[in-house]
DNA sequence: CTGAAAGCGCTTACAG
DNA sequence: CTGAAAGCGCTTACAG
């Protein structure tokens, strides 16, 4: 009972903060949030109270009443065990770097608006996903989902309550979308193999079925590729997840089937490129000697993996700012900035497509790296 | 004014949910906490207006109410522009995957109890710091803080208010503290650079100065290499901050001024080892040739980097989500399980020490790694 | 077993 | 400029 914790410690009030200074607690109210013009004497005496007291507002009270959270609600996928391997605790895919740089980003310009990030994982397919999200929206003013969480309906029928800004979706009627451009970079990734590198026979190591960023790059390389008379590689057994294991388990696959392999496999993101090269690497097979490998998002291990990824850059954190910004717009006008937002992509040639090693030195240690973003055939 | 969505179409509340089940509002709220046993139809009719009108209950109204949140406020430190170096978006750093797949560890666990984790990024020396903090508190049931955040005066005061407990700092008699054993990780490192390697010099790249385990390691490892007769290297020279940009500066600096470089160098952390072993190849330096390079944490990327980075495995996930149990245990009972937890780390030996390469698959791909652990000198 | 009512800690019209 | 009062949407004694 009588825990370390004072008891009785309990926090100040603004009835606390009231009484100390020998005022209303509307006028308390006024002072912190700036209404009106309180009379400096007020002001001062409520100011005092407060930093003598230690008093800071109660979140859901305040929330409550003003009928703002200042929350945004983070829902972002949890791998399901039949995804990310049997009993294996996925330390590899437990580190995702693209939606934890995403969430970085949102931080930021969040922390700017006063609000916070309020992050929940959702395992996909659980039958009570929809209940999940609901009532991680009522926890919050508006969500970013990342992946593909809610079916169309769903998604419809919630964002008619509250914001909602996806980050792998389409835009909807009621709900915005942000991310890069899937086209534009695939483009630039394709004919660099094809063209440059004169790669006849191209895979592509596909995400999720139900991504559109994953249709678009698919799409896109398909149609490089045999414009260029090569040989286009896709389907059933090429069908990854997003993750390292996904992308592993393909390439284990092929070679216990006796399967060619590609010259180039071009995978849907670099976790999945990861997985593809362990996979390569641990069957003796050589990147990009004998198989050219190139991954989507340039997250920063990229750059130190051996070979060093080729890969697709997208801006990750500004996907992130972008959403929040978006979202906030929504909850504070009712509607969005911009239905659809489309960051531009951009190509970063390193070792495993074929390129020469990249000598200069990572981006974080100069302003613009020279060596990056030039095609180099 | 007449938004995408419609203004009127308001989440429902208890008293829609009360009004379409024909029954109180205090009924309602029994059968969606399953307080007493309320008939069965009374039961029935509730849940299926709830069902029909999609009714979650509002978080801020249930907190306010039931004086309890479910949300654990996790305060992370975000680097000052002058430690991240000028003018540079830096990626890398913001990339740091320790923190979160802390966090990731916490948000498992916390799922479990029904609680969310409302992430706030405070960058520390700000002299408002203490506020930051504060209002997340007010935001939230209690604190799991990162990196050391509040001086001594400020978290004994905070701490007698909400439960806390910090990932970077000592135990107090308010505030709990997690961790991994330290000087058990560091003191086999140590030994195995002395002695299965015979390096006879040897340097720690510190991390920041305020921090226990940093601390720590430096004791350890100093006491190790000169209690076997090695020559130790540290101090003003050699301080980073835990974060790859400083580790790279360190080693700028020391080449810059023609200082003679220890055989073997290891690092606060292994973001740390990150910049050390860039900045070095950029000088053209052979790790571990020349120098030997480790790390601590066993971050994912560590077994990727070029050459894979020898370290000190914490249990990362289960330091986020033993600080989770914790706090939970604060917030449900007024005092923690327990004021200190330890964990215990394990000596993980790749190339950049000087070992062979490591030839068995990542260890998500396989239940327990074979090659790793065991001292191979 | 159920309902009417109080109360959680704020903000904000409404008077004065 | 300030205070008394209502109200935000729930939960939970308290009666019945």
């Amino acid at each position: 009972m009588a825990g370390i914790r004072d008891t009785a410690n309990t926090p100040p009030t603004i009835y606390d903060v009231a009484r100390a200074a020998g005022l209303s607690i509307a006028s308390v109210s006024r002072v912190l949030n700036g209404q009106r013009n309180p009379r400096e004497e007020t002001r001062e005496r409520v100011l005092q109270a407060v930093a003598e007291l230690g008093f800071a507002p109660d979140g859901a009270a305040r929330a409550l009443s003003a009928r703002l959270k200042e929350v945004v609600g983070v829902a972002v996928r949890r791998a399901s065990l039949v995804e990310a391997g049997e009993g294996v605790f996925a330390d590899e895919d437990e580190s995702l770097q693209f939606p934890d740089m995403i969430n970085r980003g949102m931080e930021v310009v969040a922390q700017r608006r006063g609000f916070d990030l309020l992050i929940r994982s959702v395992e996909v397919g659980d039958h009570d996903t929809g209940k999940r999200i609901l009532s991680l929206a009522r926890k919050s003013d508006g969500l970013i989902l990342h992946d593909r969480l809610l079916d169309p309906a769903q998604l419809a029928r919630l964002s008619r309550q509250v914001p909602i800004v996806t980050l792998a979706g389409v835009p909807t009627e009621t709900t915005a979308n942000v991310r890069g451009d899937n086209r534009a970079g695939m483009r630039d990734l394709a004919r660099h193999l094809v063209r440059d590198h004169g790669y006849r026979t191209v895979a592509y190591l596909a995400g999720h079925a139900d991504s559109p960023d994953n249709l678009a790059r698919h799409e896109t390389l398909e149609a490089e590729v045999t414009a260029a008379g090569g040989t286009f590689l896709a389907g059933p057994d090429w069908h990854g997840n997003y993750m390292a294991v996904g992308g592993a388990r393909v390439i284990d696959k092929l070679i216990d089937a006796r399967a060619a392999l590609p010259r180039a496999i071009a995978c849907a993101n670099d976790q999945t490129a990861l997985g593809v090269m362990s996979a390569l690497a641990a069957r003796g097979i050589d990147v990009p000697g004998q198989v050219a490998v190139c991954g989507f998002d340039d997250i920063p291990v990229a750059r130190h993996l051996r070979p060093q990824l080729t890969t697709v850059r997208q801006p990750i954190q500004e996907l992130g700012a972008t959403a929040f910004e978006i979202l906030h717009s929504m909850i504070s006008n009712g509607e969005p900035a911009s239905r659809e937002v489309v960051l531009p992509t951009r190509l970063i040639l390193r070792e495993s497509c074929g390129c020469p090693p990249e000598m200069a030195p990572p981006a974080w240690r100069t302003a613009e790296p020279v060596a990056e973003g030039r095609p180099r055939p």
